[in-house]
DNA sequence: GCGCGGCTACGAATCCTTTCGTACATCGTC
DNA sequence: GACGATGTACGAAAGGATTCGTAGCCGCGC
């Protein structure tokens, strides 16, 4: 055996947190909306077809601790967890990942597909429109 | 045993064909590009860090054939495999997915996000542009 | 005919995600 | 101090995705 000491994993604290899975996204999406909670709070949050067991929210929040894409705070007896990635963040990295794997890196045909299929209401149209006079100068 | 005779699992055609895993979709994203493929054909195409396996992109095909994902031409000794589903809807559902999972549903958020997050050049911002007059009249 | 190269089929190993059962700790109440 | 309620920790099962090793088949050149 070496005689120097094996690095634990770090466990806790990862540079960059991982992208969420599922399940840990549904999780996050309550931390974000609801800010810090328990795990019985989380899983009362949880609307799904079928409930979820408690312990199966437990393992998750704990795997995702370990992940770093959420904090416990242990100082309680119910320890309270709280996202510790933004919902923006996760959502560009989102949406970046999609942009790689399907559209071959360009966010513009993105942009062109959701806008074909999506049917946007006039209003939705203008607050895009203000979107991109904001960002580019007005319409000549 | 029954008499009747065990009905053999579809395997081919399901009705509508399963969202594409990752490895399958970046299969997928070559038979776009190139067209019907053999297996040798379609491992050529893969670029990756790491080179894959020629019967680890055979069964992946196999199993995409079995889901619907693709279809099999066995008339020649090398099969040639053609996607079974379309990039567009294909991009679809993905957009779709994500839409649901990381965006509450809302597709103007995800363009909202895709359009603050990444630069456009003012060409694309035209085309965009272009794109909601025609999409809901020029406007006022 | 024989062997070699290229092909398919199949099973299995590995890894990840999700789920839950069980064990053990702690708190408040009687 | 015992007990039920509520918590956490841990292991493991189940299912899916991915990868590859091995076996067997077929056609071609010698």
């Amino acid at each position: 055996m070496s005689p120097v000491p094996i690095m634990a994993k770090p466990s806790l604290a990862r540079p960059t947190p991982p992208r969420p899975t599922n399940a840990e996204l549904e999780i996050l999406r309550v931390l974000w909306r609801r800010g810090p909670c328990t795990v019985r709070a989380v899983r009362a949050s949880f609307e799904r077809a079928e409930p979820i067991g408690y312990t199966t929210v437990l393992k998750l929040l704990q795997i995702m601790t370990e992940k770093g894409l959420v904090r416990r705070d242990a100082s309680l007896r119910s320890h309270v967890y709280s996202a510790a990635v933004s919902e923006a963040s996760t959502q560009r990295r989102m949406v970046a990942d999609l942009v790689r794997r399907a559209f071959g890196g360009s966010t513009l045909r993105l942009l062109l597909h959701a806008l074909s299929t999506q049917p946007a209401t006039p209003r939705e149209v203008d607050e895009i429109r203000r979107l991109l006079d904001q960002k580019n100068g007005a319409r000549p």
